[in-house]
DNA sequence: CATACGTCCTGCCAGC
DNA sequence: TGCTGGCAGGACGTAT
């Protein structure tokens, strides 16, 4: 899926542009998106009600009503798309939100690994204080990142893309924050020394803040709500790039596959 | 509790 | 050309 960037991305772009604006219809597509909700319910409780700001949290897209919070995860394949009067119908409508103004928000998505869904703001926060920390806090320090891995004995790699305790990095921001920091994916999590905590502290800050500056990555699907792709799929170091020379020492970067996902490192600066 | 793996779903692409 | 298998930005449930 969209990894923070991504969400990030998508947040940012829609939080100046949906506050104020009141849901005046609903189409639930695909009810299995709601998971048990039920669709007509789910209508209900949203028409009406009017758009107050828009967050993010981890991967996740918050909308924020009254009393009320509609939170959106992409999964893969998920597009959160604002349409107006002479945009085209998305290919794989999910569920479709009438405005105020006219304009559509429409949930796209084909693979429908995504979810909405429907709190209040008490037990959404239950929920968002489940997850990890945010690796953009200022609460997100060399010393935490070292101590919260130091008790795990998984591997590094796919110790970052757990979201109970760093959030919003997928398999694309884990293979290229591994990369410059130059760590060895295949390390389990507590094998790391501090100075290797604070590299990849550094490492998963810069590559997420330049993600979000070049507007995420797009291999195939992902789109930011105007439909246009990310433009940082040029400037990864590592992701999908086997055989490719390591920008650094020229030798070839290997695939190797990891809880059942794939992951792209160099074996002579990985160490 | 922590860890490992299968599952949800559709589309695309390489290889035969 | 047409088929098949493998693979794809995620996260949850279940088994051990």
């Amino acid at each position: 899926m969209p990894e923070l960037p991504e969400v990030e991305t998508i947040v940012r772009d829609v939080a100046h542009r949906l506050p104020g604006r009141v849901i005046v219809g609903v189409d639930v597509v695909h009810p299995d998106l709601l998971d048990d909700h039920p669709p007509v319910a789910f209508a209900a409780a949203l028409i009406g009600a009017t758009v107050r700001a828009v967050s993010r949290r981890a991967k996740n897209i918050v909308v924020e009503f009254d009393g009320l919070r509609l939170v959106i995860n992409l999964g893969m394949t998920g597009r959160l798309l604002v349409l107006g009067d002479g945009d085209a119908a998305p290919s794989h409508p999910g569920v479709r939100f009438t405005l105020d103004d006219g304009r559509r928000l429409a949930y796209h998505d084909v693979r429908r690994f995504g979810r909405l869904a429907l709190y209040t703001p008490e037990v959404w926060a239950d929920r968002a204080a489940k997850l990890g920390i945010e690796p953009l806090d200022p609460g997100f320090t060399p010393g935490l990142l070292h101590e919260l891995a130091s008790s795990s004995r998984v591997t590094i790699k796919s110790w970052l893309m757990d979201q109970r305790r760093v959030v919003g990095i997928g398999n694309i921001y884990s293979s290229e924050a591994l990369f410059r920091a130059r760590i060895d994916p295949r390390r389990t999590a507590k094998s790391l020394t501090p100075s290797e905590a604070s590299r990849l502290h550094t490492a998963v800050i810069e590559v997420l803040r330049e993600a979000i500056e070049f507007r995420g990555t797009t291999l195939l699907d992902y789109r930011d709500p105007d439909g246009n792709p990310g433009g940082f799929a040029g400037r990864l170091l590592v992701y999908d790039r086997a055989g490719r020379a390591c920008v650094r020492c020229g030798r070839p970067i290997h695939r190797i596959v990891q809880g059942g996902r794939s992951t792209y490192f160099c074996r002579r600066c990985q160490r």
